[in-house]
DNA sequence: GTTGAGGTTGAACTATACTTTAAGGTGTAG
DNA sequence: CTACACCTTAAAGTATAGTTCAACCTCAAC
């Protein structure tokens, strides 16, 4: 067998027809054809191609930027430098994430490790830090 | 003059009109009245309370989360041990955050530092270990 | 031939935090 | 008195990644 419906290649990949069918609408995979009655038809490829989706998603790439990751794929006049950039662009952007979230958690931390756990809200150092006047 | 309309409060505060509003109909705050003709007055109690709301965003909680701290807040019978429990528990949640952020870019940067940045796509090692056959 | 699993579509819903739009009332300055 | 800035509401739109729903069609088995 070459070819699979959209069920057989949900539950191979475990994903669910509806996700399959929004990535069609996303234009990340297409199937290969379709029956007389309209049913879907992908073959062997789609696997592959739904295995790049979700190892770009696990790197942290939008399905948009998968998109466009794909379509450098597909396109053999492109050039390695582009997915290049657009990998560094992706480690920046993460990073960028990366430095807010250990702000964040110092932040948090600093406020836990003065709060001693018991008594009333009214004198919780969180509480009064988040409405303290000054800066 | 003690009370502000609506504007005032944004203009000084920095949010926009639809922002109050919007954080009004998400129960995070209330104006204080309503003249005769229906606007929004608030008191001097409102920037303090906004100030609340921002520094707890920046700290990474949700505007939900946000809405049971100031509840807390409000309430002198809670104790402060559950606002420890929730502070840490956004600890936790920031630092499974960060340990995704870091797989994601120990995988990007090992991609990146094989690709020479030239030549077409079809040579690219970063397209090609998406496309991998092998896990 | 009917039942049940599985397929089709388009639209609406989820979560988060807003922003935009439409249609209309209010307050004040000239 | 008429601009014009500012206020009101409810509803819809934005971005992301799907999920759910309604109404209907198809395919294989019994």
């Amino acid at each position: 067998m070459t070819e699979f419906t959209i069920g057989r290649l949900a539950k191979q990949t475990g994903l669910a027809t509806e996700t399959l069918r929004y990535y069609e609408r996303r234009g990340l995979i297409a199937p290969h054809q379709r029956t007389a009655s309209g049913y879907r038809l992908y073959r062997r490829e789609a696997f592959q191609r739904l295995r790049f989706i979700r190892r770009a998603q696990a790197l942290g790439f939008s399905l948009d930027e998968i998109a466009e990751l794909l379509a450098l794929s597909d396109d053999p006049d492109q050039s390695a430098a582009v997915v290049k950039q657009f990998t560094r662009a992706k480690i920046q952007d993460i990073e960028s994430r990366i430095r807010d979230l250990e702000r964040m958690k110092r932040g948090l931390a600093a406020l836990e490790s003065h709060c001693p756990g018991h008594g009333p809200t009214s004198e919780c150092p969180i509480l009064a830090a988040l409405n303290a006047e000054d800066e």
